[in-house]
DNA sequence: CTTGGCACTCAAGAACGTGGAGTGCCAAGC
DNA sequence: GCTTGGCACTCCACGTTCTTGAGTGCCAAG
């Protein structure tokens, strides 16, 4: 159906586009590329492939411009993804490699990509759920106040005030929090609730109180920070490119934590780049970008997404690549800290 | 020079100008506003007030619009800060007062600014210095870490791991820590590294390099924080107005962490609303924008800013009532918490 | 199957006209 | 001296028309 001939032009027709952001013509074509056939036997040739669906014309007497469906085939089989340069892979090194915590190895990691790629970028913080606990820290701060802390095994740490019980003593805290510690520690943040439920009945009588409003804080925290936090960086990049009358739209759909989340969250292979084209994304305000994600992590086991977002009209082999580089670069630092 | 008719006529320019958006003609204002002469003379204001440079024609045969010159003028005599509907003072108690920590409340008064003005928001996090340390804490985590938390009297809480010298003993950092609290405890940050100076002489000598490593990393983290956070929301408003051209310009503006500090850092008094107008501002990219902020604090103490930014022709009466509002908001909650 | 030729289509841009909002100026009126 | 209606003038915005040229589909010959 479709010969190796046809796959070439339809790739020459993605490139061009891509770089030209202008409908591609048959006569272009056979002059940039030496495809070997005159432009009348690739008239025929796009002819089939609009017939498939692959390209479009925006009008008659126009020409073809890839629809989401070519720029899927294409991903899925014509490019293979670019390696980035021993310049950029320099970048990379230098810019996250001068992070000192977790915020800053974020929020680094979000502009460098940003600015890689030139499209907008988007990194979730490593979930909490997928964490485990590495050491819990209560706290007095005051007469009735007390620091409940929560550190992780990916770096992150969670902190909340909590209105005490009235004459609470040192020991009783020392005591809950030696308590705290001896269950939870090295426990995944999915099980915590199931271990947690237990530790009242080993305490006497007296600090129950204390336990009870410590512990359903404690919960409320992972549950409530379950909702995964994001940030993202390039939203100029987005005016940029020429996505004009919906350009609003993307950017509302880009401040909606909900959306973001989505966004990264259902994609297919949890740890290898997956692409996202046009309709393909979950919301409609997006029907006409597309995604490029990777999961990332410490070693082989994923804790988070991070990803870039732009036109469907984008340089997909050169993204790709980008987005794998700084997903492997940011789960060596994570594993070295 | 300028009698009370023609101030009206401008603010009556000024009015339609930003309720309209077009260019406003001598007919159209005495239509709209009873200022009970007739067009004529309407054009005679209109002509002397352009040569004193406070409106302008976008070309001949075009009504006025109002230029920085007259938006200033508008602003500082003609204009009364709008209070908030009932409505919306709810709205604000009802969002901010849900929030749990500092965290929250910034990215709760940056959307709630963002949704209320129908402009971009930009939130700076109560800044250390300003801030006084209610508690350090010190919390082991693994055999040669240290966890450092500094907790503000903002809510703030900064964290730092340390990498520890081998063979420190528990009492050894329970000791450091204590001396910590007993002499920062209250102490301003700008403070900090005076008082904190004489603590190693305290120590017995075998627990000297322990805290000099300690200590360094302190200072270095108020150092470093010291570059403050700021958060925005809100971005999607910009593709409202129609700054067109001059929107990516906008927008790259708004991603330098170093435009936005001086947006907010530069404005004049520290306490009260600023508003500043078009060419007003420090960078040229927001020529075409103008930004109101003022200061929030717990009590009657300024600890950081806020804002909206947003184009020139803008509400200036309601955003300066919703800023002014937020920020009295956010310093009662601040103060309570 | 490929290719050159050819008639056809249609968006984009230039050229042109025109309607109307808005102005400045002036002379008359209060 | 300020205000006002009248009036000529300007010039943008908008619609119409025309032209141009890139690009197409089809066909018959190689």
């Amino acid at each position: 159906m479709l010969d190796d001939r046809k796959l070439a032009v339809l790739r020459a027709i993605v490139e061009d586009y891509v770089s030209t952001n202008e409908p591609v013509g048959s006569k272009a074509l056979a002059d940039r590329h030496n495809l070997g056939v005159s432009p009348a036997t690739i008239r025929n040739d796009m002819a089939m492939l609009e017939e498939q669906g692959y390209i479009a014309q925006p009008h008659t007497s126009a020409g073809r411009v890839p629809t989401d469906k070519g720029y899927r085939l294409f991903v899925d089989r014509l490019s293979t993804i670019k390696p980035l340069s021993v310049a950029e892979r320099r970048a990379i090194e230098t810019f996250l490699g001068g992070a000192y915590d977790l915020d800053d190895v974020v929020t680094r990691t979000v502009r460098l990509l940003a600015q890689l790629t030139r499209q907008v970028a988007v990194v979730q913080y490593p979930s909490l759920t997928r964490s485990a606990v590495r050491h819990v820290e209560l706290v007095p701060i005051g007469p009735e106040r007390l620091l409940l802390v929560i550190i992780t095994n990916t770096g992150r740490v969670e902190q909340r005030t909590i209105e005490m019980p009235e004459g609470v003593s040192e020991e009783s805290i020392a005591h809950l929090r030696a308590l705290l510690n001896a269950h939870l520690d090295g426990c995944w943040l999915n099980d915590v609730p199931g271990v947690v439920a237990e530790v009242p009945d080993r305490l006497p009588p007296d600090e129950r109180p204390l336990a009870a409003t410590v512990l359903s804080v404690l919960l409320e925290t992972l549950i409530e920070k379950h909702e995964e936090k994001i940030v993202i960086a390039g939203a100029a990049n987005l005016a940029r490119a020429d996505l004009s009358q919906s350009l609003r739209e993307v950017l509302e759909a880009l401040e909606e934590q909900v959306v973001l989340m989505r966004l990264l969250g259902e994609m297919g292979d949890p740890a290898g780049l997956t692409v996202r084209i046009g309709t393909e994304n979950p919301h409609e305000s997006l029907f006409t970008t597309s995604v490029v994600a990777s999961g990332y992590g410490a070693g082989d086991q994923t804790v988070a997404r991070l990803g870039v977002l732009g036109p469907t009209r984008m340089d997909y082999p050169g993204t790709m690549g980008a987005v794998r580089a700084v997903a492997r670069y940011v789960g060596q630092i994570l594993a070295g800290s």
